[in-house]
DNA sequence: AGCCTTGCCGCAAACTTTTGCAAGCTAAGC
DNA sequence: GCTTAGCTTGCAAAAGTTTGCGGCAAGGCT
């Protein structure tokens, strides 16, 4: 296995000359870097991350946490973080929650601290008091995306807001008659955005002077077939049912496009449908929705832990509560349309 | 920064006594066992994983590359790959190679080679000979799902087969006017899924004794927007329409029922659909596929690669070509029924 | 009682790189 | 021509763990 050593004799020059000339950081005249950058092709060499990171105290490399993979949300965060680090020249580790509590302490206890990683995203996880202490104490700063972390830095849209826009949107179309899917309130999220979404729903209800009828509103899991059911029933059960639907989510509003359409109902005609996120199905439904950017906030969320690492003092890493508000938009598509009575 | 001499100073051992007592190899008695617990308990001692690599040799940490996360089939293998990385204490370091080619120079060229893995997990990536060439210098062993790989250890699924065996299932049940949608010969997958499953499909027509209409079959994209597309005109443009439709992928089948409804067909009445993936929509669409259980594909590479990693000598790691089939099923659900004179 | 085995444990080398410090060299200025 | 400043380079220490080898103690056997 071919070290520096053999590189420096190759080239002429002392290890620290090699050191210094592939990382360009220091001066080294023009004539060294020539030589030792032919001798370390020669050799196909290329520096060991851990005896770097021995010697220098960092790793270039990120942890990532978060709940499940196999979901738009995660997925197309993650590949968007993943990209943004290769970029600047960091390695990301993985690490998803799916396992279960056992799994989450070993993470959380040991591979974090393991010095293995300079900082950690977290997407969609609330880490507890007890987590972020550790992490604190090993000067590892954390950012979070998809809900405030408490004594740390994230990046997270007003659930809130995003709720009420939504509901606007409905209202400003001539609907009174809304309905909302919104979502189980022990989904995987930790941070209670269902009950989020639904308060802005409701705050918006209220200042419109409307009140709302509880049977329009229903539970859901956040996926695909559990709003076409729910929807169903919600659509054929009451006699009078909602001209609007708000869904707490794009893949909830597919479910119950799908089922009005199974229903004989026409949208946006019968009925209109909203959601929140901007699935990339979104388009192909036609869904109005608001758009939450996910891969937009995971870049945004990779430099704000990468301005940190690079501070120069370390007690600047310790970690302070900044919750920036991710900016959301209503996008509209052909699902919403002016009240019309049937 | 607490150090593994801390901790051997405070349980009144030596540092080896430690290192030996913590990772519970070598035998150490009962009574410094539990000493040098409490005291690395006390301390809030990890151990650092760049040291112990250096020492080692061993980085406990696998580099898994993929085209693209945001998709189903990439998720799911690789939420499947890390729980099961994790129950064997390994990290996963992810590499996806979305940001095109000079990405995927450096990933392979530098990265990978960094002494920061032991080893390698493609999923539907075929590396260069050259990029082959570099990871067997380095005596890194390598395994692939999704696609043989030339000279080195691959799970994969018949291709063919699974194209015939769908196929076969709408010859069984009395179809001949059977059409397909197939994937884009230049979509991410590198090995020509496509062709092949179309191959499968080509293969099982002709040994019924039929010849493929070229009108029924069209190229797609693998998403369900543009199967949407391409099967509205397959269902309407020619005069005699398929009775059948065969998909390359799940998705697409997606797309095609909802066409179907939407041009007024009723699947499997009026129309049979069968894909191949099992999606976990199918069971939603009541989709007749072709199971290909992802998930487990990526637990049995995790294992073969950590089976390859416990081998004593290192030579052994060396790739070997070795291509294990991966067992398909079919699975009946909704979308496909006995062909009935319309 | 003495010897041998067995089981634990500690010493110190090794793994590979980075970097502070000091020294060497070159060129410029007086 | 000599001094000085500034750039470049090398020496060697340091980072934190693992592990082969040898020593030591205790207990069993003759």
């Amino acid at each position: 296995m071919v070290g520096i050593e053999e590189v420096a004799a190759l080239a002429g020059v002392s290890t620290a000359t090699v050191s210094r000339a592939l990382r360009g950081k220091d001066h080294v005249s023009a004539k060294a870097q020539a030589k030792v950058e032919d001798a370390a092709r020669e050799l196909g060499y290329v520096a060991s991350s851990s005896a770097a990171t021995l010697a220098t105290g960092r790793t270039q490399n990120i942890g990532v946490v978060l709940p499940r993979i196999d979901s738009w949300f995660f997925s197309v965060i993650l590949e968007a973080i993943e990209t943004e680090l290769i970029d600047h020249g960091y390695d990301l580790t993985l690490y998803n929650l799916s396992g279960g509590e056992k799994q989450r302490k070993k993470i959380f206890d040991e591979l974090l601290l393991r010095k293995r990683v300079d900082g950690v995203l977290t997407v969609a996880v609330n880490p507890t008091e007890a987590e972020l202490a550790t992490l604190n104490r090993m000067h590892k700063p954390i950012v979070g995306i998809g809900g405030p972390i408490k004594g740390a830095r994230s990046i997270t849209m007003d659930d809130v807001a995003a709720g009420k826009l939504a509901t606007e949107h409905l209202l400003s179309l001539g609907h009174t008659r809304i309905g909302m899917i919104r979502g189980l309130p022990n989904a995987d999220e930790e941070f209670g955005q269902p009950s989020l979404r639904y308060y802005g729903y409701a705050q918006a209800m209220k200042e419109a002077g409307l009140t709302i009828n509880e049977d329009w509103v229903a539970d859901c899991d956040f996926t695909i077939p559990g709003a076409y059911v729910v929807a169903k029933q919600l659509f054929t059960d009451v006699r009078d049912a909602p001209s609007a639907v708000f869904c707490a989510s794009d893949e909830m509003a597919f479910g119950a496009i799908m089922a009005a359409k199974d229903l004989g109902l026409e949208v946006p005609k019968d009925l209109s449908v909203v959601g929140i996120d901007d699935h990339n199905l979104s388009d192909f439904f036609g869904l109005s929705t608001i758009a939450q950017k996910p891969a937009d906030q995971g870049r945004a969320a990779v430099n704000t832990l990468l301005d940190i690492l690079s501070m120069p003092n370390p007690e600047d890493h310790d970690n302070v509560e900044d919750k920036k508000e991710w900016p959301v938009k209503l996008v509209v598509r052909a699902s919403t349309a002016k009240f019309a009575k049937r």
